[in-house]
DNA sequence: AAAATTATTAACCATTTGGTTAAAATTTTA
DNA sequence: TAAAATTTTAACCAAATGGTTAATAATTTT
């Protein structure tokens, strides 16, 4: 019972409205007027709550510099799957998290290149630990039959093929589907498996001819 | 004989300067005097020139857009060379081209994410034709044995695993090699037999193996 | 219910910023 | 070389913007 409209408290209405112009439109293309206004509330509360444009926006990054480096290492780590599961599993939800959150590869990138400095202190305050890495390419290296270096290129390689078709999404929208979004969706619901299937076919290809082209 | 240093003429200090500051920081990021200033003239100068910032900007992005979408296609298409050749002269241009423009990337991706209509106007403009993609895929998809839809997403990744090393730099940089630059340059060097690497044996991969995993 | 604390607002402020102007310097033309 | 044009500059302007303040409203405490 009591459907009652929950009220959201001031503070999480900000940072709704914060996250919602910040990933849009960036520290610098952001105005605070906006988002109070996003927020229905007045601009002084902002300053009230979180004293500057510079510490709400970083209130906002930190939370979704997180959401980009989500818990994917223990999948690759894990010793239930082969991994040819692991790749499975790791381009599912990695992607779905863009399905889920389409900006943020642009916004992320963007912010990250405005300020590189930023990024390492977020990483050593952050549980991204690049020791962890370190094992997942060792791991993964020994049941692909790969080096460490491989590894690290594969995976990269990996990471971009999930990430560049959101964070080019305009680009990809217009020269290749003359800016229909529909066909535009359409790819990214097949891109799962696609770039999987891109992935251990590399792998199969390399298990079998080593070098001759 | 008289090696005396050459004036640039103002409009070339200008568009110079724009192209740095613009380049780096963003629309919305770059300051009007910011530019005068690495240009050495006095702020009305550039609107004697160029008018408005937007102008300014337009000038500098219609350049640095067509850079982006380098003459790749008649690669693609050639009869000369097999397809083992194509994407290893496909991968190598595209990655020199960001080695000596490495900021490129990050700067097409965040004008393109805050104007996303403006992409439209300057693809119609520009020689970029999708019209000549679809031949591309076709042309493709008949020497690789894969259906348009396959090439159409190979392309992506491949392009991908070009871009995101560069657009990516400051987490790359980070997080993988805990900011050491030197490793960071070390893996954009290797980064062109990898990326071909890599397409060539899902190729490869593909043709024997065919689904069962 | 009075006092104290917390939340919210309208009005205001100082600085920044894109842009203008009118005069001066330079170059070109006649 | 004088006039006409183009280029360059210093000073200025209006709007935008992040931030502050002082008063008011709402809530919590005693």
């Amino acid at each position: 019972m009591t459907p009652q409209k929950i009220e959201k408290d001031t503070e999480g209405k900000i940072l709704e409205a914060a996250k919602r112009v910040f990933t849009l439109k960036g520290l610098d293309g952001a105005r605070m007027q906006e988002i109070a206004d996003e927020a229905g509330i007045n601009k002084a509360l902002l300053h009230y709550y979180f004293r500057s444009k510079e510490k709400l926006f970083m209130t906002i990054f930190r939370v979704e510099l997180n959401n980009f480096f989500p818990r994917l290492i223990p999948i690759l780590l894990s010793d239930e799957w082969t991994y040819v599961q692991k790749i499975r599993h790791f381009v599912d939800e990695y992607i779905e998290l863009f399905l889920k959150n389409p900006f943020l590869p642009a916004f992320v990138l963007r912010e990250v290149n405005r300020n590189p400095q930023v990024i390492a202190h977020f990483i050593v305050e952050s549980d991204i630990q690049s020791g962890k890495l370190k094992e997942v390419m060792r791991v993964l290296g020994k049941e692909m039959g790969l080096s460490s270096n491989e590894v690290l290129h594969l995976l990269i390689t990996t990471v971009s093929a999930c990430i560049f078709p959101f964070a080019g999404k305009p680009i990809i929208e217009q020269v290749l589907f003359n800016g229909n979004s529909d066909e535009y969706n359409q790819f990214l619901q097949e891109r799962k498996t696609m770039v999987a299937d891109f992935v251990i076919c590399y792998l199969k290809g390399r298990q079998i001819s080593n070098g001759n082209e």
